[in-house]
DNA sequence: CTAACGTTTGTCCAATCGGTCAAAAATTGC
DNA sequence: GCAATTTTTGACCGATTGGACAAACGTTAG
């Protein structure tokens, strides 16, 4: 009588799927998806390779389950921009927090960098459709800041591009960031150092 | 008399291997190191591929020449900075010059940005030596600047850090830069609307 | 012409890759 | 307990990979 398949998901499913996921969260965000080898991931999960491909048909599924779980979280936080707050108190919001999320998720944006960088040949559809029209309807927001004098007048989308540049920079480029700034500053707080120059630059920058 | 090894260098030499390089910095840029094959770079280059392990004894050597002669153009920039001229001045040339360098070779600095995300394995030593006493020299020239009141009180570093995100995004971040401004604005004016901003933001946020 | 040298390629190899399969082991429902 | 089902794995396969090698080709100097 019914004629679809069952939809079978064991607790024990579940939890192997998570597990597989976060190892294979860690592989790919530092070796890319090609520099990732499907041993790599089931050593990582602690399983056999057999096993993985039990709870995953294939080395492409395991990366499209990812990337597609990381847009939204990663993209929550310019969802939470809105027009009823104070709107240097919003920007400053939305800087902090992508500074958090490049402190407390850096897999995830190296992931994402990784993906962008070589042509974004698994999300250019979703960047296309909800990445754009996500950002239009903020820009849009934003651009009515600069109307209503609260803000100075700019580009809205560069702005958005500009915040998102400086803040997964301390995801993406950590190694050279901490290089650079040696083990004195290189260590814990280089976070807050990057907090108060960012909060400085695009808020003195955005003076209206 | 001569015990050292003659330096053969014929010229067809020194094309061949410049043809090379060329190719390999298309391939590796868009695949990554451990993404792209010998055979991708034999076939761009236009020959075969023991012919071209006849040039460079391996897919490594290819890569490691590559990244080296990149680092000295890519900090070229940086190099130029000086304290003789006016700070705004020196500052908003930087920016500009970095972004031209986004938009000039874009080839370039994927590669480099590959290399970094996946935990600079093969330029470390680079990034700690040179790199950073580059970026010291330099942080303290701008350190200077403030001190004499010519621009506001930040931190240098995270200062570079900063332009180095926002310029280099637009090369490494092409494809979903593109993909947001979509077609209207995504075409070739979206480096000059980029340096407007740019050179906004950053001037009006060290405004003394 | 020919010997010497630089250049090019077809062929081959061992290692690694993504993925399959059948059979063993563990778990579950009764 | 036992049978059905789910989970796990060793062994295996074809394709691709980086690289080796010797033979062929081209060029030049005498």
């Amino acid at each position: 009588m019914d004629a679809a398949a069952k939809p079978r998901t064991t607790r024990i499913q579940v939890q192997k799927r998570e597990l597989i996921l976060d190892a294979a969260l860690d592989v790919f965000s530092t070796n890319g998806f090609r520099g990732s080898t499907i041993d790599q991931i089931a050593d990582a999960a602690g399983m056999s390779k057999p096993n993985l491909l039990y709870y995953f048909k294939s080395k492409e599924d395991i990366h499209t389950t990812l990337i597609e779980r990381l847009l939204e979280t990663w993209l929550a936080p310019l969802h939470e921009i809105d027009d009823i707050g104070d709107p240097m108190t919003e920007l400053r919001a939305y800087i902090r927090r992508k500074l958090e999320m490049a402190r407390d998720y850096p897999r995830e944006s190296r992931l994402f960098a990784n993906e962008i960088l070589q042509g974004a040949p698994r999300i250019m559809p979703l960047l296309e459709d909800q990445l754009k029209s996500l950002v239009d309807e903020k820009a849009h927001i934003i651009k009515g800041w600069m109307r209503d004098g609260k803000i100075a007048q700019t580009d809205p989308r560069h702005l958005i591009f500009a915040i998102w540049a400086t803040t997964q920079h301390y995801a993406d480029f950590d190694v050279q960031v901490r290089a650079v700034l040696g083990p004195d500053r290189g260590g814990d707080g280089r976070f807050d150092d990057a907090a108060r120059f960012l909060e400085q630059l695009f808020l003195e920058g955005l003076r209206p």
